[in-house]
DNA sequence: CGCTGATGGTGGTATATGCCACTATTGAAT
DNA sequence: ATTCAATAGTGGCATATACCACCATCAGCG
């Protein structure tokens, strides 16, 4: 009941919506504890590996995240020896990303206790529930959002 | 259609709920920011407007957010002016919240471009689409996630 | 009273994320 | 080819957020 204890911000989508993130990422963040990855690295990780050497921009579009924010949440795991990185050949602007070894390693470790907070969290929400709400929440990612055409300063 | 670039991740509550996160935040940040204050920052303004002088301790509990981490978020709303705090007089362990008279006009302003944003959400989702993703977030933020008794590495 | 455990905050450190200014490349237009 | 606009990343800076180790204060107990 903490939630209700201060009126009003519950209107807020945003707000809940940050709210709501922080609650379920402490929750994955303590169960991929011992693998040493949080939740958002192991996330990034089954991105790299999902896409075939994807490119940096590539990904940062797919998560709908800024590229320099991707660029700076990058260097732990490349750091870590987890990932690497390297120039395409036919445009040398474009980097693109893969697993290491390690990585592939560490995916599968981190995978395994990724599924055991889901498993958590579905069995607590339902199985269709959680569905229902991704599905919102895709929704919700792939929204047209326009500025309402600035400031009425004028 | 960028978030179905890469398969897989769709499926991760945690990770769907970030990226609709990032996009949302994006965005009222962008409506917000002639006020020169993030989302985050007009929301903890609301909360400590709402509540009556709030400990610390008590806007971590209700916004589900750990404590040192609210302790920081408030830094550059102090240096600013918009907020202050000062000492329960029952309990000098605890530190209570208030907003100072520029806090409140910030807020007034930030509560405006909230609006905004909020409606523009609110065309796009449907109105009644928006209270259900919120009753839903709200569900989730109050769940009772355990800990799956540690690791079985045994 | 003085010990002891619980409670409330602070500061340090690390990741998450965004914006902006800047560099490097590329591709298109002249 | 030269110029120029667009694209892909980088690095700096600022906020958002978490965890941990500490410090201060309080409450209960003997």
């Amino acid at each position: 009941m903490p939630q209700d204890a201060l009126p009003g911000l519950n209107l807020c989508n945003n707000a809940m919506l940050r709210r709501a993130t922080r609650k379920l990422g402490q929750f994955y963040d303590d169960v991929l504890a011992p693998s040493g990855l949080k939740a958002t690295q192991h996330g990034l990780l089954f991105q790299i590996h999902a896409g075939r050497e994807p490119a940096m921009s590539a990904i940062a579009e797919a998560m709908i995240m800024d590229l320099s924010a991707l660029g700076h949440t990058l260097k732990p795991l490349i750091r870590d020896g987890y990932v690497e990185t390297f120039a395409d050949k036919d445009d040398r602007r474009v980097k693109r990303v893969r697993l290491t070894p390690q990585g592939e390693v560490k995916l599968d470790e981190t995978m395994k206790l990724w599924s055991v907070a889901q498993q958590q969290f579905e069995d607590k929400v339902g199985a269709e529930q959680a569905a229902k709400l991704r599905a919102v929440l895709d929704t919700v990612a792939d929204l047209n959002l326009e500025m309402p055409a600035a400031a009425p300063s004028n």
